[in-house]
DNA sequence: GCTTGATATGTAACCGGTTACACATTATGA
DNA sequence: TCATAATGTGTAACCGGTTACATATCAAGC
């Protein structure tokens, strides 16, 4: 890798000439900005970014924090905070906390040390309190914080109620709903929405996390307590994906005995038999928007947004009848 | 943030000695060791590890270039590579090529210029010469490359053969397989050693890449072209998948009437209804072993392996009928 | 008592950039 | 014509670590 010095002496000029034609300030003459490119194409030059961090304070690096890479509502969001990231020449590095704090904090000190221009979370742990004292821009994604962090999230409270609307549009009237891990709250929200819809008609009701595993088990344990029910609202579409497989296993027909909808509009609801009807999230959306929102933060271009809460769709496919059908 | 000097005038040494306290080489006496230690925990001191890196020239990051995070394939490859290298005291920048040359090349001066110790390539795209000329270690994974960089790959021939074997113990005779993308030559294998099993049985092959939409044309496709048939090997459990949704759509029972084996394992699996049998790769194994084994190029404890060929394992769930049922 | 090696510590150079500052030189305008 | 501003370029300090080297002390060995 060549340096700077060698690119000074092969164009005959001082290191600071080429450190002015490289970012475009100062004063520099044609004839010395010619002989700085030449000197540049010839050996192949490009900044050590090691160096200039170290004087610049900057990395062009954001540090992503989530749950776990492997959960399928993630990868979107990183695919498209590291799409937005690298359009505006920034890297990203991965960490994976599993909601542990020590884990956190660890990454923390690793990206501080190091640096990071910003931060996105995604950890639906509320409050650690490791955040707050940072002083790095940064925005969280999909989770709530309680002090002036800038949220990225979508409109759970109305998801859940679009999907009891949805419900009981189509006929259903015995609603049943899987919510999700308590302590997060973009989660809660949606069992608020569907609950508060659903009202009396809502006659079973069970938690699980977001693990497929548990999520069949919980989907088990509502079908053995409160069976019959016509539609059925999942928290996400890893639920929603158990209720379909352990309504198949019960020779429940779906959507003609029960409708399921979920939440999120991840790639499995397409995958499933049938396919899922689902709240959608506009998870890339979500992704690019609190990247750009934390590279303006980076930049000090201050927009003042605080809280974006982004609509969520109906995606309907196959696991609801459609309007009016059942009536 | 603290820096060394301060550390040093609080605990009245010079910055050398505090900084032989921190890497724990050199003559230090117990004072000052005691002394510096207190004042590093006073001042809450950590390294800047952007200036170590400029004099050590090493970062503590490795480049994971992958094709897209939102292939369900990845998130546990992601997820092993980052739990390896944390393990380690390394981070993960995460690019996202798309098979895109360009992309590629970006990311690979970029990674460069911040002097990453090391690559994890699962690029599929053979043949890249950017990698020969890059001088830097890294290690290919579910990848061949034709240079001596090491590998990780899954025994994709056996893997097909395995399917065949399965299909035709359980009783299949008509036999059809899903190819994947042509280029990758890993996923080729699997046809290779299926193909090779199958014989004359095979009836009716087609092609797809690996996205849900296009095996769902595929599945289609062969479907219209061949069926009936009552064994079928998909390139991998997306495929797999597509096809389950297709057959169905068009009531063909699983695994009464057809047989279905995907390849992979990833957690999609668990997920379809019936859930799918599949030829499952180590995955995360593999992640681990080719971190582990890019961590030991990086500090030069040179175990001289260069490609590691991982046995699959058949995960037999519901698409197919388990051994000797068909007879 | 003197040599020698182990122990202990500080000074300063170095990594490869950026930029403040000094010092030209060349317009510009009154 | 001369003051002043705009333009052009180099030197050296600086960012925060690491470490070669110089120097000093002390104990062991003869």
């Amino acid at each position: 890798m060549a340096t700077i010095k060698q690119v000074a002496k092969r164009a005959n000029v001082s290191v600071a000439t080429v450190s002015r034609v490289m970012n475009k300030n100062g004063y520099v003459s044609a004839e010395a900005r010619e002989a700085v490119e030449q000197a540049i194409a010839d050996l192949n030059y490009a900044p050590n970014r090691v160096a200039r961090s170290l004087f610049t304070k900057t990395s062009g690096l954001i540090g992503l924090i989530m749950p776990d890479i492997t959960n399928p509502f993630f990868p979107q969001l990183a695919r498209a905070i590291e799409d937005v990231a690298n359009q505006h020449g920034y890297q990203v590095v991965l960490c994976n906390t599993d909601e542990q704090l020590e884990k956190e904090q660890g990454y923390l000190v690793a990206l501080q040390t190091m640096h990071v221009d910003g931060l996105i979370i995604t950890t639906n742990h509320s409050d650690n309190p490791n955040y707050e004292k940072l002083d790095l821009p940064m925005v969280a994604l999909d989770r709530i914080v309680k002090s002036g962090i800038d949220a990225v999230i979508s409109d759970g409270y109305e998801g859940g109620r679009l999907a009891a609307d949805t419900l009981i549009a189509s006929g259903a009237t015995r609603l049943a709903h899987i919510a999700g891990p308590e302590q997060l709250q973009t989660v809660k929200r949606r069992t608020e929405g569907f609950v508060d819809v659903a009202g009396d008609r809502l006659i079973g009701m069970t938690h699980s996390n977001f693990t497929f595993k548990e999520a069949l088990t919980a989907a088990q344990t509502l079908f053995d307590a409160h069976w019959p029910f016509d539609g059925l609202f999942a928290a996400n579409d890893v639920i929603a994906a158990a209720v379909l497989q352990e309504a198949v296993r019960r020779h429940v027909r779906v959507p003609e005995d029960l409708q399921v909808i979920g939440y999120d509009g991840i790639e499995l609801g397409e995958m499933t038999s049938p396919p899922l009807t689902t709240i959608a999230q506009p998870i890339y959306e979500m992704g690019r928007l609190a990247t750009e929102r934390l590279i303006d933060l980076i930049e000090k271009r201050d927009t003042e947004t605080k809280e974006m809460l982004l609509p969520v769709t109906l995606t309907e496919r196959q696991t609801t009848r459609g309007k009016g059908s059942g009536r």
